[in-house]
DNA sequence: AGCACGCCGACT
DNA sequence: GTCGGCGTGCTC
């Protein structure tokens, strides 16, 4: 106990973002709340709830004459279980995060302030008839007011805030609004079950037997996992199995063994749009014992699950990534489906990879963490071959369906015949003119929205760039409806009639995305029903399950989309799956590139032939010698480890070293230049002592102009990544006005 | 993130 | 003169 300071004073993580952990003074009168107790504390002038995060911490440096009272105690036992207090310490630590960020993460929304009805309602705001008249009229309010009325006055019932909030209402201008009796703010009732069955599709046709049978292979996997789960030790598993395995089957066979175990499971999922699927199937064999957590749940859907976990009425939780800081008590099993997919990492503060959460919590709690893919990241086949983690394999599919046949076409040979505009190859047209006269469905992937990547000047050679990033407006729509947007800010503006830079009147479009390979189908085969299926098709809530049913249920012939359609659905009547540009991407200059690349393809080609005839894929590329499309075309995992692990070791990429990679903001470049090479200054003094660091960088970040600020950016690389932390800490601490300009990422998944 | 403070241009 | 816009800085 030495080393302690006795005193009164507790660690508090606040849920204000930028803010580190504070230190209170528990009144004489209070009882010292436990680490994970809910604790209302002054915050310059208002109250904030909080979450007690060490309570009895040592000397702080904060002179005791500012250390404020904690106001009022809420809870007298833990609200937070202090397993997750602790993994919220690790995961703020880890990805060199604030504790107010993380601890926002961490909590259900709204578990703070008044409890009575706070889980119940969300904000509505709604535009009043006094409104009415300040939108029609001019400069009765500021232009965001106006701005904000102009979009009230068309939604009568009102509009969600954090909606609002997303399309530039920000809270300051609605209460400003508010104030002046132009919209009026109401609380309504949210009281949606997640498990809604509209939300719900149809069982999955790997079909939900009860009886299924275990191939022998699967059995033998399961065995294996099973006794690894046995051991009641931290163990963690790579479930290698190719598309079509059956992983699911096993996954819910381990988690019954747990259950009866007396331990809980944490299934996790890369994506929103799988939860409700993999959540029905659990339900078939734990009923109403399982809950749900993702981001898509409203307030109150996702609290009253949070409770249900917290109060140990649950035994198994589906999610998402933020599930992995779920309150379930012991987990025995912790699932990570498709491990390798990107969309584990959190590409804002605090930057933490579920999967990798995942395996300290399990380390934590003595779990087994199983991490299931067809296509492992080379970080987790690494440390597979290290012996890190146990290796289980099914090579096979169920039933004993064969994998797709590929065919590679190769784009120049159709350039050359068809010209330059071609964006079906004579073969991909064929093989969707079969599948159209047999009834079968097809696939059809293009990872690039829109209808033309560029607006191109043939005078000056110039493009329509957008006014705020550093990247060319992508065109949306055809004829009248044309827009042309901005992927990263959203600016949208039309379509300019002549050249913005020299005034000629000779623009053309050029490059393609979805909407233009839907629009080709669509004229090559009028009659043909052809769906897109990409983040503007399915922006509103609901209409991705929506068209997913449409497409299971035969209501669609063709479905053209990006990467969201090659995960996770079982589609059995698609016998085809056509690849538009397999090289979207491989351009990149990203360390990344070529496994991205090798995933994506080896993913959706297993889409096809998951029924009862066999699929075909065909692959159009303009490198049909690139390893990462040869290697995916022969579904050659081991063969594409080991070409990308030599080249990952000659240009010291992970796995075989740590990335962490730091953004600097600016107003101006030479700023975003000048404040990064300071801190590069300084780390380069402090890694003097270090072996084996590099710094590479400064350097304009590839989007180098973002939102209207120019980045800069650098990266330590190494082997010791808490020394690199540490030291990239130290050196931004010698300059808090760059440190709050500036974006840490450990362990980057892009470094684009 | 809020919420102060302080500075600036546009009005009673 | 003051009102309200918005940029800057701080929160144990």
């Amino acid at each position: 106990l030495c080393g302690r300071s006795s005193s009164r004073n507790v660690l508090v993580a606040v849920p204000v973002p930028a803010l580190d952990l504070l230190t209170y003074r528990v009144p004489d009168d209070s009882p010292i709340p436990p680490a994970g107790a809910r604790v209302v504390v002054p915050l310059g002038s208002r109250a904030v709830t909080g979450i007690v995060v060490d309570a009895d911490p040592g000397a702080s440096d904060v002179a005791d004459a500012d250390i404020k009272p904690i106001r009022q105690l809420l809870d007298r036992h833990a609200f937070l279980p202090p397993d997750v207090v602790a993994l919220t310490r690790w995961t703020a630590e880890y990805y060199a995060a604030g504790a107010g960020e993380t601890i926002t993460a961490v909590l259900p929304p709204k578990s703070r302030g008044d409890r009575a009805d706070a889980h119940k309602t969300r904000r509505v705001v709604a535009i009043t008839a006094s409104g009415m008249e300040a939108a029609a009229a001019a400069g009765v309010v500021t232009p965001k007011q106006q701005e904000v009325l102009a979009m009230l006055a068309g939604a009568p019932d009102g509009i969600a805030s954090p909606q609002l909030a997303a399309r530039g209402g920000s809270p300051d201008t609605i209460a400003r609004l508010a104030r002046q009796g132009l919209v009026v703010v109401r609380r309504e009732r949210v009281d949606r079950d997640p498990f809604d069955a509209a939300s719900l599709p149809a069982p999955s046709p790997g079909g939900p037997g009860p009886a299924r049978r275990l191939t022998t292979e699967q059995a033998g996997a399961f065995d294996r996992l099973h006794a690894l789960a046995a051991s009641k030790s931290f163990q963690v598993a790579l479930l290698h199995g190719v598309t079509g395995s059956g992983k699911t089957e096993l996954y819910i066979r381990l988690s019954r063994a747990v259950r009866d175990a007396g331990r809980g499971v944490l299934m996790l999922v890369p994506e929103i749009a799988l939860t409700p699927a993999v959540a029905s199937l659990f339900r078939e064999t734990f009923a109403d014992r399982v809950a749900i957590q993702h981001s898509g749940l409203s307030d109150g859907e996702r609290h009253d699950q949070w409770q249900r976990i917290r109060e140990g009425r649950v035994e198994v939780v589906v999610g998402t990534r933020s599930a992995v800081f779920a309150p379930l008590d012991r987990p025995g099993l912790i699932v990570v489906d498709e491990e390798h997919d990107a969309s584990y990492k959190q590409e804002e503060s605090p930057r933490y990879n579920g999967r990798d959460v995942a395996i300290v919590r399990g380390r934590q709690a003595g779990a087994l963490v199983v991490l299931g893919s067809a296509t492992p990241s080379m970080e987790s086949y690494y440390n597979a071959l290290a012996g890190k983690y146990h290796r289980v394999v099914l090579e096979r599919r169920v039933l004993d369906r064969p994998l797709p046949s590929v065919t590679v076409v190769d784009m120049r040979e159709e350039y050359a015949d068809g010209g330059p505009d071609v964006v079906l190859s004579r073969a991909l047209k064929a093989a969707i003119g079969v599948r159209l006269d047999r009834r079968e469905q097809s696939l059809v992937l293009l990872n690039r929205r829109g209808f033309a990547t560029a607006v191109f000047c043939r005078q000056c050679a110039g493009t329509v760039d957008c006014p705020n990033c550093s990247v060319s407006l992508v065109v949306h729509g055809e004829g009248a409806a044309r827009r042309a947007r901005c992927h990263y800010c959203n600016f949208s503006a039309r379509v300019p009639a002549a050249c913005p830079l020299c005034a000629a009147p000779y623009l053309e479009q050029t490059g393609f995305g979805t909407e233009r390979v839907v629009a080709e189908i669509e004229r090559a085969w009028p009659a043909a029903r052809v769906a897109r299926l990409d983040r503007d098709s399915v922006r509103r809530k609901g209409a991705l399950a929506g068209l997913l049913a449409r497409f299971r249920d035969g209501e669609i012939d063709v479905l053209v989309g990006t990467q969201m359609i090659a995960k996770g659905h079982d589609f059995p009547r698609v016998t085809l799956v056509g690849i538009v540009s397999a090289d979207v991407g491989l351009g990149m200059a990203d360390f990344r590139a070529s496994e991205r690349t090798f995933q994506l393809l080896t993913q959706v080609a297993g889409r096809a032939g998951r029924g009862e005839q066999p699929g075909d894929a065909i692959v159009q590329t303009i490198y049909p010698n690139h390893y990462s499309i040869q290697l995916a075309c022969r579904q050659d995992y081991a063969g594409f480890y080991e070409r990308e692990l030599r080249f990952r070791k000659a240009m010291r990429y992970p796995p075989v070293v740590s990335l962490i990679n730091s953004v600097v903001r600016s107003r101006t470049f030479a700023g975003a230049m000048d404040d990064a090479a300071d801190i590069v200054q300084r780390l380069r003094r402090l890694a003097e002592a270090a072996a084996g660091v590099a710094i590479l960088g400064p350097a304009p970040a590839p989007l180098g102009k973002l939102r209207g600020e120019y980045r800069a950016q650098f990266l330590v690389k190494g082997t010791n990544r808490r020394w690199m932390r540490e030291a990239l800490m130290a050196a931004l601490a010698g300059r808090p006005d760059v440190q709050r300009r500036t974006v840490v990422d450990v362990d980057p998944l892009s470094v684009l």
